[in-house]
DNA sequence: CAAACCCATGTAAACCTTTACATTGATTTT
DNA sequence: AAAATCAATGTAAAGGTTTACATGGGTTTG
């Protein structure tokens, strides 16, 4: 770290100038130059400084990642996704994560500002994304399962209103007529569209038939409350349909708790269709999301956007989510 | 972006270097002035270019986590760790990940090189671990888990082998007798540690027993397999005990699928306790590995050898593991 | 053969901040 | 009252790289 380019030039006889020149890949130089700055590089471990080039290039080659929360396999696949691309095109991922309300959010953003080309957020809290959007002016952003309607910023869904309505309408189909569903965080954005596709798929195909939602967070645990509840509830309802998998993870351990069987006693449904999610005992019916493709569909676009800073398109694209049924439900 | 320290003095009617000043909290200056300098600061929007900034001050305040992989609950929650204690002591956070061999882990050390003050390395591979060792002299490292006998870097590392001991002899206590074992991937020194603790446990508490070990790489699809497997044997174990909870997620699902039940039929055990690992069907039996505090533990002692560069203790901490016995080998 | 040109390379400015050292004016000491 | 000290602020160098512009030798062209 300490040798710099003025070593590798004395080394190689040559000028700084040309030192760049033939690490950076300029074309006008003479092979046998190039050769022997490549090669006084090597000898010396020249590793240029990031700081300087940033400096002077404006480019940090590095993208910032603004995550509600690292917990679980969703995040895990999202990083994945991002990770994924974000190599294959050279560049770094900056990670920030944890911060339970906006403030936090604004904060860690505020703190990313200088060191990221650009910047991929994801946030449930209505308030951080409007954040999002009064980003430093020409900062590249991607929004990730973001309600922000009429933002110059492009952003990328899950379309967790139509899943909810497919999955809802598939126990419908079923037979089943007193469904439950187990809601996430009420600030949530997703929850609360899957909320809502629950809600008008049940007011569309079972006009009259009430509905019965318990509260959760998108953890285990609160399935699992939610799970002992429905279990010793007088009128069980014959399906359970869980605002994510993690709950119906925590849904199913508490109704196997409690005697109550899966599927042949109540059906149980999740969505994400986290990677175990096949592997649980049943098998759960769930809606696929392809979390890693978010992932890497937003960092693609957002490196695009990086690259021609012009024409940023500020599309919104929202991603199919499909139906995923296995025996979880089948009885 | 476009506003500059300059821009701030300039309205602040006072020079640069106070400007600096007043914004890193020097004693020596008129609060008057710093107040002034504040106001200016806040309302230019200014946010000092961090690359100018580390440029001179040669810190980054960003730390590398070089990890085998993102994927699955283990990497989840030990990303979880780090970036907990990371927030707490405003350093950003730097992954990188996806790299199969130590060509690639090789590349991605380099790039991070400049970019950070000190190097989370975790791998299980023995060559990328040796390079880890000739790491830029002064660079701050810590190792997690990962084999380094000699080397001057701190390290922690999980009691894999003592773990899998413990899981065995458990095993052997609950009267079983030919007890199966999925090895994860043959190049990972976590996984030969667990073996190997498997093994020494059956040859100290079962002499003459033969071992049963099945090929596995970690994830839930070889655990699938390797649970197939062991369900068709002619002379079936009565115990399975997999080298960590992703393969024992697939190794319950297979056995379920062949209809043999856990755990009247057959005891099922697996490794790292990974959040979900409570809520499945049945709960499992495993080691409790606290891996996001594996995480906050050694970023907390990279933090430390950061700050201060003398005395850089290259001791090795070891996390013991401890049994969490739950429903899957009760019979 | 001189002029125009081209190409490889060198020189130096620029990027933005921190900080050692210089300066100033006020206050204390002799 | 002059000298010494001190605190607040200013000046300018330094950090390592890229790149616009300058330079100079060789080649082509008229």
């Amino acid at each position: 770290m300490a040798t710099t380019i003025k070593d590798v030039a004395r080394l190689a006889n040559v000028s700084v100038a040309t030192v760049s020149r033939a690490l950076n890949g300029a074309e006008n130089i003479l092979p046998d130059t190039r050769a022997r700055v490549m090669t006084a590089a090597q000898e010396l471990r020249f590793t240029p400084s990031s700081a300087a080039r940033s400096l002077i290039t404006r480019r940090t080659h590095t993208v910032g990642a603004l995550l509600p929360d690292l917990y679980g396999e969703y995040f895990s696949e999202l990083i994945r996704g991002i990770d994924l691309k974000a190599r294959a095109r050279g560049l770094h991922l900056l990670v920030s994560s944890s911060h339970g309300d906006a403030r936090e959010a604004a904060a860690a953003l505020r703190a990313m500002l200088g060191r990221v080309d650009g910047l991929l957020v994801m946030s449930p809290h209505v308030d951080t994304a409007s954040l999002a959007a009064n980003l430093p002016h020409g900062l590249p952003a991607v929004l990730i399962n973001t309600r922000l309607p009429d933002a110059a910023v492009a952003s990328f869904a899950i379309d967790n209103h139509g899943g909810a309505f497919a999955m809802t309408r598939h126990l419908v189909s079923r037979g089943h007529r007193l469904i439950a569903f187990i809601a996430g965080p009420d600030n949530n954005y997703e929850a609360q569209e899957r909320l809502r596709g629950y809600r008008s798929a049940l007011a569309e195909l079972l006009p009259g038939q009430p509905e019965l939602v318990l509260p959760g967070d998108f953890n285990e645990q609160t399935g699992w409350r939610a799970g002992s509840e429905i279990a010793t509830l007088a009128q069980r309802p014959t399906a359970v349909f869980c605002g994510n998998d993690m709950m119906a993870i925590g849904c199913l351990a508490a109704l196997a708790e409690a005697g109550v069987r899966v599927p042949q006693d109540i059906a149980l449904a999740g969505f994400d269709d986290i990677p175990i999610a096949r592997y649980l005992t049943p098998p759960l019916t769930t809606v696929r999301v392809r979390i890693a493709e978010l992932g890497s569909l937003a960092l693609d676009r957002l490196a695009s956007a990086i690259e021609n800073p012009g024409r940023s398109a500020a599309q919104h694209q929202t991603l199919r989510a499909e139906l995923v049924v296995r025996q979880s439900c089948m009885p």
